[in-house]
RNA sequence: GCGAGAGUGGCGGAACGGUAGACGCAGUCGACUCAAAAUCGACCGGUGUAGGCCAUGGGGGUUCGAAUCCCCCCUCUCGCACCA
């Protein structure tokens, strides 16, 4: 229902386009590889490609009835070597132009499973599957650079005005731009050859606060300390049980363990500080070690009382006494003054400190100012089966050598088993097994297969020339790239987009196509909702199952039994909260799906799918059928009035407004609003045909008539051929006039209702024209008996006056 | 833990800093009907006999005027790099 839901606002939008008279491209296609397809596969012994392909045709059938203006003869799937081929050469290309390097990293590792596990997979430390402790395994691993484009990425945000601005901040910070300095400590005696340590900081102005240095259980010195002491290797082979996501290790507590090494102050080489290895620093951020500055940063403080460190502020928040000024358990991360801080004394903090120990940390040669990125390169190696395969061989003499553009697409073998542990392709009998393209000698290819964010990375950009020889044809993706409008959940907010936004820059590198930015405009909708329910044994139960009781509560269709109405949240195929589009569509019809959808509430919002909106906006769909008969049936041939009676004005001045409301709505995605003032147009007809009949009020009943159709059209695009077909009988489609415009003049207000307030507190409002002048206002609202009483006594000390709008009165006085 | 949002009647929600609750759902009463459904009409935030007062998650602030802007807090949602 989620992707009904979303093409549903995207078929209002390119309906609404077309109709504004632009040439629209409203494709459809599947973003078909990845893990549901494995785990369906592995579950129910089916094969992938069967599972998603008879998928695919579900939807598709789905989508069909529900009447979206989509252009078919462009559709593709990603799990299509005609797809996924074209994706292979865009890798190779990227991998020639540099930018796509091989390098090892660190995996969630199932040791009974044998694989890979994702971070979805990994629960509470263990195998979803097997319920084994993970552990991190490092693996060679293929990457895009996308840190090489971290700074357009950043810069060109400004450049997305169509763009929610919480989208924007989300990666911005996500890229995560600092300023800072890199500097080196050096040990107190080296280890295995290791002199220094270099850490990043983004607070150089707080090193006189020093009280331990970290470095993250992978770091090179950790792996140095492990090796004289059993102590540390224990501690860092309990840290490799923790898992690779941030949100687990920032979520875990704290933990350290004292290396017995120590470290130079730069700044005071006498002084030494202890280093400590720390399940919290980061290998992948900086340098993958970090000085720790209790006072200063609550992370570091929490470390620090850990495990009895000293906390030294060296910046005096302003009105502080430094001779008594201590921290607790906040650090403090304000500005301020250094003090206690040598040479950085009385320099203001952060700012001008920061400079000045920069440059005292160049002068002395032992570090230097640097600008450090959050973002990480994307690694895109996934050890699983259905998937595009990295189009590379592996030869023990040539190394790695790209597979010859001729031999492309790399095909996935048909003849998978999931019986077995890891990887079906690196087990497959034959597969990997080819001639080196440039030895001839015996080689393997590249069992990995790419990340599904790289399907998606470029898809909308395959749509404009679907069925070309190429990846992308430049003629076609300069007509119609960037864009216009995507639609995607907020979930997408950052990885999907911002790959896509790199994916981009990268194609423009090698040659494809020649725009940046992806998506112009975009749109995040909301998820949909329902309520969930369980039986008495705790199972989940679907809505169909699950009926009222005539006390109200809620039991069992058919057994009767109790049944516990659960909270609302996300629909999701484990509990059982889904409704089929095809069944609500075949009781409804597609029309009352769509108006419901639009009409629940703002797209941006979750919505909450429930039985009784449907109805409702069923029930309008019928209604709005009889006033269409209605209006059918009266009399042809009236003339356009001339002049026009009170009821006609009167409908003739909501049909205008009407115009205009719907079309503000349509354009700032406020579909639940353009359906309410859709409904009280069709609710003025409605009183016009208690009116008394007369030729000006007949032909104002069939333009508002007329106008319900075509506004809501793009809503529900069915019922509103039928209306005009019968208004207008062998006139045009809806879909085929232009949409309609607002008539300023009939639109315009006779009077409008001013409020009046004494004070701020509402007490009247009168009636005036739209163009009176403020004192004729004044002097009305003065006049109204209730904003008399409330002047009575008092003295108006100011008249404010928003013409059309308000007048308040600012009195003093008793009372 | 960090980053980003959201919170308004019984429910979904509306509201350029200017009459809070448009519109819909549910509900109540009435009409029609033998009856029910459908349909049509009226009512529909709380409280008070009333003038009124209280109400937009909670607490402060700015303003003639705050749902809207600012600060603090609470709750929920999304993301955290191998779900997509």
């Amino acid at each position: 229902m989620g992707h009904v839901r979303n093409y549903t606002l995207g078929d209002v939008v390119a309906r609404y386009k077309r109709a504004r008279g632009h040439s629209v491209l409203h494709p459809m296609g599947w973003d078909a590889f990845g893990l549901p397809a494995e785990n369906a596969a592995r579950e129910r012994h089916t094969h992938p490609a069967k599972w998603t392909w008879d998928n695919i045709a579900a939807m598709r059938a789905e989508l069909k009835r529900m009447g979206l203006s989509l252009d078919w003869s462009r559709e593709f799937a990603t799990c299509d070597p005609a797809y996924y081929g074209h994706q292979q050469k865009l890798f190779l290309d990227m991998l020639a132009a540099g930018l796509v390097e091989r390098r090892e990293s660190w995996v969630n590792w199932d040791p009974v499973d044998g694989t890979v596990l994702a971070n979805e997979q990994v629960i509470d430390g263990r195998g979803w599957r097997s319920g084994a402790l993970v552990e991190k395994k490092r693996l060679s691993q293929w990457f895009l650079k996308i840190t090489k484009f971290a700074p357009e990425l950043l810069s060109a945000l400004d450049g997305l005005e169509r763009w929610p601005e919480r989208v924007r901040v989300m990666q911005a910070n996500w890229i995560g731009r600092s300023e800072g300095a890199r500097l080196r400590f050096a040990l107190a005696g080296p280890v295995d050859g290791i002199e220094t340590v270099e850490v990043y900081t983004t607070r150089p102005d707080t090193l006189f606060g020093m009280s331990f240095l970290a470095v993250a259980p992978e770091h090179p010195l950790a792996a140095a300390a492990a090796a004289r002491n059993p102590g540390a290797a224990a501690f860092i082979a309990d840290c490799r049980r923790m898992g690779t996501s941030e949100a687990v290790i920032e979520t875990t507590e704290k933990k350290g363990w004292d290396t017995g090494l120590r470290v130079r102050h730069p700044f005071m080489p006498e002084v030494t500080f202890p280093v400590w290895i720390a399940n919290f620093v980061l290998m992948e951020y900086g340098t993958g070690a970090i000085f720790g500055c209790p006072a200063h940063d609550q992370r570091d403080l929490d470390f620090a009382r850990k495990y009895g460190l000293s906390v030294v502020p060296v910046v005096l928040p302003p009105g502080e006494d430094p001779a008594t000024f201590a921290i607790g358990n906040e650090a403090y991360v304000g500005p301020g003054v250094a003090f206690r801080s040598g040479f950085l004394d009385g320099r203001v903090s952060p700012d001008e400190a920061k400079a000045a120990a920069i440059a005292e940390l160049e002068r002395l040669g032992v570090g230097a100012g640097v600008v450090n990125w959050r973002l990480r390169d994307w690694g895109v190696s996934r050890q699983r089966y259905w998937g595009c395969p990295i189009p590379v061989i592996h030869c023990e003499t040539c190394g790695v050598v790209p597979v010859p553009e001729a031999d492309l697409p790399v095909r996935l073998p048909e003849d998978v088993t999931f019986e077995r542990a890891g990887n079906p392709l690196d087990h497959h009998p034959t597969w990997k097994h080819v001639a080196c393209p440039r030895c001839g000698r015996p080689a393997q290819r590249e069992t990995d297969t790419c990340d599904t964010f790289v399907d998606s990375s470029w898809y909308f950009a395959r749509y404009c020339s679907p069925h070309a020889e190429q990846p992308l044809t430049l003629a076609a993706v300069d007509h119609w790239m960037p864009v216009d409008q995507y639609i995607g959940g907020i979930e997408h907010a950052i990885l999907h987009l911002l790959y896509s936004r790199f994916f981009t820059r990268a194609m423009k590198a090698t040659g494809h196509i020649s725009i940046e930015e992806p998506f112009a405009g975009l749109f995040t909708q909301g998820m949909v909702t329902h309520e969930s329910y369980r039986g008495e044994d705790g199972r989940w139960l679907y809505p169909d199952e699950v009926v009222q009781s005539d006390d109200g509560s809620a039991v069992h269709g058919e057994t009767g039994e109790k049944v516990t109405v659960g909270r609302v949240e996300a629909m999701s195929k484990s509990k059982r909260n889904t409704v089929d589009p095809g069944a609500i569509i075949a009781r409804f019809g597609a029309d009352t799906a769509r108006w419901f959808i639009l009409s629940d509430n703002p797209p941006d919002r979750d919505m909450e799918w429930t039985e009784a909106g449907v109805v409702g906006a069923y029930r309008f769909t019928q209604r709005l059928f009889r006033l269409a008969e209605g209006v059918a049936a009266l009399p042809t041939g009236d003339a356009v009035p001339d002049t026009l009676s009170p009821a006609a004005r009167g409908l003739r001045r909501a049909t205008h407004r009407t115009i205009a409301a719907v079309t503000e709505a349509l354009e700032s995605f406020a579909f639940n609003v353009a359906v309410a003032r859709v409904y009280e147009l069709a609710n003025a007809i409605g009183d016009a045909e208690k009116a008394a009949d007369s030729a000006d009020l007949r032909w104002a009943r069939r333009e508002a008539m007329e106008m319900v159709a075509r506004l809501a059209a793009p809503m529900m695009p069915h019922l509103a051929e039928e209306i005009l077909s019968r208004l207008r009988p062998g006139g045009a489609l809806v879909a085929d006039l232009p949409w309609p415009e607002a008539d300023a003049a009939l639109a315009a207000a006779e009077t409008v209702t001013v409020a009046v307030q004494v004070m701020g507190k509402l007490r009247g409002t009168v009636e005036v024209a739209p163009g009176a002048a403020q004192a004729e206002v004044v002097a009305a609202a003065e006049a109204e008996p209730n904003v008399a009483r409330a002047l009575e006594g008092k003295r108006v000390m100011k008249r404010i006056y928003v013409p059309g709008r308000i007048v308040n009165f600012v009195v003093s006085g008793p009372g």
